[in-house]
DNA sequence: ATAATAGTGTCTGTCAGACAATATCGT
DNA sequence: ACGATATTGTCTGACAGACACTATTAT
């Protein structure tokens, strides 16, 4: 090999922050499900930031492409196949790992809760929760989880790494996103009524919307289906779908570019 | 250091697209000048990809940022420092790079027309042509530049490595961010006409507005001087400057948040 | 006066936000 | 009938696109 490649370089490795949707058990019969966001997370076991809770990932192989290995460390530690994934940013700061220089090509993931239920494993999903001064905090609510993890809200110094500020900016990349693309179906079953779509795009920007003024919007967004649900206790909605490009008609040119 | 850094890891690099504008001496004393797009390229003198034009960039040290070493390779290939960066996209291809596995950290950048003259250098501007089929030419109109550039149109076969294809993501990029964004005053004096800007929009955009439209869009995003041009043959246009974001008014709601 | 550019006024259609109203289910 | 959710209709204000119009300069 070239001489030029004899030198000390910085390491590469990759992150994920999985999003997906858990929709709560409601207190009535009555009532509908509301919907949370929720995070993967896992609690590092060895040095360096034991016992802090991280993003998944892992140092990428010489002949290997970042989203195979991102895939592949989520699906060692949730084992989940299915997921969504596009790149989010490239953190570099020099000394973001102690342990040498560490590049992160970090990943935006979205699964939906479907997939997210096939889940046994060594990470856990947090219930992430906005507050009102920009911070994030993250909670477990999951019955199944253990009884060290249960009830368990994590804050920033809770999180390994630069491992909380990847996550801010993540989320906020979701939330511009879902305004201007169809990545917020990849948080939704196959089939879906719009008040769960509706419940999903209100979670994720922490913004309520009008069910009348909300449908217009996503009209175009949509298909309807022939199916209905059928919930107890009040009117069954119509199942909709994701419009494919395809279908889509003429507005175009009022589509943004990335 | 640990044991598990003992492995064969991918080098990493920097690539940066930078534009600028040009403003093309019009045909009469009484027209007004035409904006171009220009970027900055070199041309490769050693293998591989020799003879090819290439972006600006190197590879990273173990202890730069890489936004510090991008700025560094600008200007070493073109003594310019003054240049508004930021990260495009990490390109990971397996064999973007013959010599070995090379990630490439890319970055946009934008300067405006009066720094970009500060030139004294190895690479050279070109200005950026965008064809009805969506593919990209690339041509130097430049006096001052030796007899073999001066005239000469490059496409995609002429430019080495992957970096055709990161220049149409850097420009497609920069088209959407325009339009959510203050990042076009980068490529603007300090002071302007809205002529000027128009003219920057639309030559980005290859798209025409009106005058009286595009003057609407743009009243939130700029500050009036108490200045007018001094043109020949017509009347004089008050100059602006860019609105500082303490100065926008109760919009905060409707701005995008990346 | 004329050519060229600078800048304004007005209409129309679209669309978002607010809010009222109607529809349909299980109990 | 009632409670809950589903769905539609209407008004308003903001704004983009189209286009006609006025203003100011040097020659």
């Amino acid at each position: 090999m070239d001489s030029i490649f004899n030198y000390e370089h910085p390491f590469v490795c990759t992150d994920a922050v999985v999003f997906t949707i858990k929709t709560e058990e409601p207190d009535s019969y009555r009532k509908l499900p509301d919907a949370r966001l929720r995070i993967l997370l896992y609690k590092r076991l060895v040095e360096p930031h034991q016992n802090k809770w991280c993003l998944p990932g892992g140092f990428l192989n010489i002949d290997e492409m970042p989203e195979d290995n991102i895939r592949r460390k989520i699906s060692e530690k949730s084992h989940i196949d299915k997921c969504w994934l596009e790149q989010l940013y490239t953190f570099c700061d020099i000394d973001r790992d102690p342990r040498a220089r560490v590049l992160s090509i970090a990943y935006l993931g979205l699964m939906n809760e479907e997939d997210s239920q096939k889940f046994e494993s060594k990470a856990v999903w947090f219930t992430v929760r906005q507050n009102a001064d920009k911070s994030m905090t993250f909670q477990n609510n999951d019955f199944d989880d253990s009884d060290d993890v249960y009830g368990l809200t994590l804050s920033e110094s809770d999180l390994g790494f630069d491992h909380y500020n990847i996550i801010k900016i993540a989320l906020t990349r979701l939330q511009s996103k879902i305004l201007y693309s169809d990545i917020i179906f990849n948080l939704l079953p196959e089939t879906f009524t719009l008040t769960q779509l509706q419940n999903v795009f209100e979670t994720i920007l922490c913004k309520k919307d009008t069910a009348a003024n909300f449908r217009r919007k996503v009209t175009d967004m949509v298909l309807e289906t022939d199916k209905y649900t059928s919930d107890k206790g009040h009117r069954p909605a119509k199942l909709y779908t994701k419009k494919s490009e395809k279908q889509k008609i003429g507005k175009s040119e009022n589509r943004r570019l990335d």
